[in-house]
DNA sequence: AAACACACCAACCGCTGCCAC
DNA sequence: GGTGGCAGCGGTTGGTGTGTT
């Protein structure tokens, strides 16, 4: 072995955990471009700070548009297990009996909830006592996407008392910010420039890479790649914004966050050319952050179209960050 | 209401297999 | 056959949400 592999990359180099928005509009951005030939030489030239390692594995796991998302039904999880133990931990090769799952997911599945069942079918004869309870994350909720942490519990949780959480009202994957029958949501007109924005990174609605991907696709709507550093600047500040949210709490403070989803959204339309916003709200931008100006007013609209903070996959890590 | 335990899953790490030289 | 580089795979971990006491 002597000294062993050299690293794929540099550690110090790169960044690590939980991935951004304008990290994954960049990758996806990229790769409907350039495809991924080469994970080692793409997050240079996509100008991603990752280890190509990194990059392939979000792409694989998360972003890939035939990804199917949701949870397993019954008959997938049946499935598994029948294959697991034809092939054990083989989850790449069981994966490919599941078009659109992925290895990673289906050995979450797994270890999270199907092998439980497996040993105790194996075991004794609480098989179907565990296969009731486990199974249940299969019949709930299967329409949203990609939340993170957010459909975490939605699965055992009662309808009635998954309503009691606000977070998961504000920001549930199943409920679009501009789905005019969502309950509780000021009814208001989109304009189509919003819808666009609002789907390509899904700001202030739940965060659905098919959408984003789909964005992405839209001719018309020309993401610059390499070109204008600007854009992906504006992203990357972004970025840093979401990250210092909780040194000032700002996430109790609706008002901080709309103002700052109107800042955001000022300045992508901006960059992006579609300048919807108009005048008024771009001054906006050069205020401090945290401290909504007296001019700045909050209309109704603003608050169903930025429900809450975004949720992207890995909020939950990032808000500890 | 607080503390604790558990569930969940995205992401990381390190190994393996394959291929080119 | 040996070596190095790569993609892919599987095990594991860390952080957050949820349920229970």
């Amino acid at each position: 072995m002597g000294k062993g592999r050299a690293p794929c990359c540099d550690k110090s180099q790169v960044k690590r955990g939980p991935w951004s928005p304008s990290e994954d509009l960049r990758l996806i951005t990229f790769i409907q471009k350039h495809g991924h030939d080469n994970w080692r030489a793409l997050p240079k030239q996509a100008g991603l700070l990752r280890c190509g390692k990194s990059c392939r594995l979000r792409w694989i796991n998360y972003l890939r548009p035939d990804l199917k998302r949701g949870n397993f039904t019954k008959e997938e999880e049946e499935t598994i297990i029948k294959l697991h133990e034809a092939l054990g931990n083989k989850w790449s090769k069981i994966a490919n009996h599941f078009p659109g799952r992925t290895d990673n997911e289906i050995k979450n599945v797994w270890n999270t909830h199907l092998k439980k069942r497996w040993s105790f079918k194996d075991g004794n004869s609480h098989g179907e006592e565990l296969s009731s309870i486990t199974s249940s994350s299969s019949s709930s909720s299967t329409s949203f996407t990609t939340c993170g942490k957010q459909n975490i519990g939605v699965e055992k949780v009662e309808d009635s008392q998954r309503a009691k959480d606000p977070r998961e009202e504000q920001t549930s994957c199943s409920v679009s910010s501009y789905d005019s029958n969502s309950s509780g949501a000021v009814e208001v007109p989109i304009r189509p420039e919003e819808q666009i924005m609002d789907s390509l990174l899904q700001y202030g609605g739940p965060y659905d890479v098919n959408n984003m991907l789909q964005e992405v696709n839209k001719p018309g709507l020309e993401i610059p790649l390499e070109a204008d550093v600007d854009f992906w600047n504006m992203l990357d500040g972004l970025d840093s914004v979401q990250v210092g949210h909780d040194q000032v709490d700002a996430r109790e403070s609706s008002n901080f966050i709309q103002v700052e989803n109107k800042k955001w959204l000022c300045y992508l339309e901006t960059e992006l050319g579609l300048d919807a916003m108009g005048e008024e709200n771009r001054e906006v931008l050069t205020k401090d952050a945290v401290v909504a100006p007296e001019n700045f007013q909050c209309q109704p609209e603003d608050v169903a179209y930025f429900p809450m903070w975004p949720s992207w996959p890995h909020d939950h890590n990032s808000a500890s960050k």
